[in-house]
DNA sequence: AGCACGATTAACT
DNA sequence: GTTAATCGTGCTC
């Protein structure tokens, strides 16, 4: 029997979000293909956007069609469209009814390269995963996978308990991308991410 | 019904 | 550093 890390189970999520933002670093992200094929990948970079009052979340709007998949429970994935072409992952936390998720901005492939290359074009110049719009188009995630409870035991979607970063290995700052959002939100240190050297 | 803009990316000067 | 791509969403009229 081959050793497999677990799955990361609803308690690692239903947890104040800057903790969880914080513990996904190292953890391995899975998407088991339409046709079975496993990627995977460790996150390297998570954001925090945490309930109406953050301006900077979806939620500041309260409950739309949209940003639904927020206020449900803990461990499911909120999938959302921007920009006219990118999708965004990120993971639900905190109690069901509060309206909170992580970002996967970034993760370090592991699993599956050829595959997540093909994704990306084809081409060996430009980056596989190092940004949130990069990370589900290698790892074939879009809104299908909206509402996606990662805890399912047969979740096409799921995050296993490797280990985390040490806190020497980790850095904040601001959340990227936030643009016309007003402070105090635009500067919080809601951005977690692995440092290079 | 119209409009401004977005939790981005890749290409270009 | 600047900008086009491209369209769903939420807000205003």
């Amino acid at each position: 029997m081959i050793h497999m890390p677990t799955k990361l189970t609803r308690q690692a999520y239903q947890r104040p979000t800057l903790e969880v933002a914080r513990d996904l670093l190292g953890r391995r992200l899975v998407r088991i293909t339409s046709d079975g094929m496993r990627l995977s990948g460790r996150i390297i970079e998570a954001e925090a956007y945490i309930g109406v009052e953050d301006l900077a979340c979806h939620a500041k709007s309260g409950r739309t069609a949209r940003n639904q998949s927020m206020w449900g429970p803990p461990g499911h994935a909120y999938v959302y469209f921007t920009y006219g072409m990118h999708w965004m992952l990120n993971i639900v936390t905190e109690q069901a009814g509060f309206p909170a998720a992580v970002l996967l901005r970034g993760i370090k492939p592991e699993e599956g390269l050829d595959r997540m290359r093909q994704n990306r074009g084809g081409r060996s110049d430009l980056p596989l995963a190092d940004g949130p719009a990069k990370l589900c188009q290698a790892m074939e995630i879009d809104g299908s996978l909206d509402g996606l409870d990662l805890c399912a035991p047969d979740s096409p979607l799921f995050i296993e308990a490797t280990a985390t970063f040490q806190d020497k290995a980790v850095r904040v700052s601001p959340r990227i991308g936030l643009n016309t959002v007003p402070e105090p939100w635009l500067s919080k240190p809601w951005r977690f991410f692995a440092h290079s050297t």
